[in-house]
RNA sequence: CGGGACGUAGCGUAACUUGGUAUCGCGUCUGAUUUGGGUUCAGAAGACUUGCAGGUUCAAAUCCUGUCGUCCCGACCA
């Protein structure tokens, strides 16, 4: 099995260098490619073929629970962008400002859209008049650009594709609760399309977004033990309806400002899937968000019978409701198998002469290399039975590693150590910024959330020996 | 934005130190071959000349300056 000579066309093996691995991935693949514009990067349809697996789900999670798409311009006026003052002070140093039009140069620039927030104010202060009106549920999915000083694909880019929910709620209560509804979707996603278990909680202060009360966040964490924010969930209060004149007449007649939430998550979750799930041989997706979920492969396809035998197999699975291709391409088999393995196909289906023979096929699982015989008449119950166990099996696997590199520390050496093995360092903390920026100072890691989980072990904080009751969880992160 | 590495055909590379018109492999194309893990053989094309722009020189992939981009390590962020 063990094959000493890399292949010319072969991707680095992650633990030579995780990083080129990653990028080797997102090329080989055919997820990507870059563009000649530093941080703008190319979706190439098998990578947007995947975004557009979670945008299904998202967008049918979304109007299940009430919200409507909208689309708002790309572009701000500068001077309205500045009317908050936290968030302007948040996204000022990685705006991207147009300045010229035609040949005129803008007096108000024109900021492309780095979020939309103020934009949906805006709005909402237009169409919001009575109680009567709310509350409001919108959701725009469309890309944005942040001037970021360095760029990774799908993990960072200058600019990337996202959805972004923006709400309106009488109530402080309502609204909360409608940041904590939308995380929940985000958690269901990981779990039940993504097979990847994420942590979910709350940010500290120091680490919460621009303008917000609160931010509640995923957090994963990657194989190389750093962590990724993979999606937000924030409740504003009313701070922004205030400062955009955003007020409705309550049922008892008064005049108040509503409660705001918004919620994101991007095209980063494609590469939090890539690294949570890669192996040395390629990609290796969940079946729920893989753009083909079972190849077919005819074996010997030159004999007779063959090629009509996979296709008719391809027809049935798709019938089943499957996205499913039939490879008749005249490469060889075994160039086939690399090449589907690379782009992380859950299952493989190997149809060859002697299968015909004995009324059977090959099932291959991708995430375990394992091959299993199965009598034609049995397949269609099979696939769908493989499918189910592959995302079982990779999500049980990414929740092991998960649990593996979550360590519970009492004292700084715990911590450098906990942090050097990679993950988390599960910590109690007095609640003290100071403290923060202590342990960020000194091992470079930064409080990824207070989990909802909390679960006290102790009463002390490591770093400034008070008393501590909160759980937090810090790890070097992406 | 600091520190480091790099940019030569689609990809990976040689030549750079010591200037003289670009090497090899993979891939691609054509024709065969291909029964179970990147099949084998034969032939061909592919660089409007070395990321881009200047400079030095009789002559630049090679030396100098600038710039753009990629990767890694930091600081900042979905």
């Amino acid at each position: 099995m063990e094959n000493n000579q890399i292949k010319n066309d072969a991707i680095t093996r992650q633990e030579d260098d995780f990083a080129q691995w990653y990028t080797d991935i997102c090329k080989k693949a055919e997820l990507m490619d870059y563009s000649p514009v530093k941080g703008f990067i190319i979706y190439r349809p098998y990578g947007y073929a995947i975004w557009e697996q979670i945008q299904n789900y998202l967008d049918r999670r979304f109007k299940e629970t009430g919200h409507e798409n909208v689309y708002m311009p790309m572009v701000i006026q500068e001077s309205l962008f500045k009317k908050e003052k936290e968030h302007v002070e948040g996204f000022a140093p990685e705006t991207l400002i147009a300045t010229i039009g035609g040949k005129e140069e803008i007096e108000d620039r024109l900021i492309i859209r780095p979020t939309s927030e103020v934009l949906f104010c805006d709005h909402y202060a237009k169409i919001i008049k009575s109680y009567r009106d709310l509350p409001k549920l919108y959701n725009q999915w469309c890309s944005v650009v942040r001037w970021e000083k360095t760029t990774r694909p799908f993990l960072r880019g200058a600019e990337f594709l996202w959805q972004e929910g923006h709400t309106m709620h009488e109530t402080e209560e309502e609204a909360r609760s409608e940041a904590l509804r939308m995380l929940e979707i985000y958690d269901d996603l990981g779990r039940d399309v993504l097979a990847i278990p994420f942590s979910t909680g709350i940010k500290t202060d120091k680490e919460k977004f621009a303008g917000a009360l609160e931010t509640y966040s995923i957090e994963a964490v990657l194989p190389d033990g750093k962590a990724l924010q993979s999606g937000t969930s924030h409740y504003f209060g009313n701070g922004f309806s205030k400062a955009f004149g955003i007020q409705f007449q309550t049922r008892e007649g008064k005049l108040e400002n509503p409660y705001q939430t918004s919620w994101g998550v991007s095209t980063r979750l494609i590469g939090a899937t890539i690294m949570t799930h890669g192996d040395d041989n390629g990609l290796v997706l969940p079946p729920k968000v893989a753009p083909i979920q079972v190849i077919i492969i005819p074996v010997a396809a030159n004999k007779p019978g063959v090629v009509p035998a996979a296709k008719e197999i391809a027809k049935r699975i798709s019938n089943l409701g499957y996205r499913v291709k039939c490879d008749d391409s005249d490469k060889s088999a075994g160039w086939k198998f690399s090449e589907w393995e690379m782009k992380g196909v859950p299952l493989r289906v190997e149809v060859g002469p002697r299968d015909l023979e004995k009324e059977q096929v090959i099932l291959a699982k991708r995430n375990t290399g394992e091959k299993i015989i199965c009598p034609l008449s049995e397949l269609d119950t099979k696939v769908k039975e493989l499918l189910e166990v592959i995302h079982k099996e990779m999500y049980d696997k990414a929740l092991k590693y998960l649990l593996e590199h979550t360590t519970e520390v009492h004292n700084l050496d715990e911590l450098n150590a906990a942090l050097e093995k990679g993950g988390y360092a599960k910590m109690m903390w007095c609640g003290d910024r100071a403290c923060e920026d202590k342990i960020k100072e000194l091992t470079s890691a930064t409080a990824r959330c207070l989990p909802f989980n909390q679960m006290p072990f102790g009463d002390t904080c490591p770093v400034c020996g008070k008393k501590a009751t909160k759980v937090v969880l810090f790890a070097r992160a992406y």
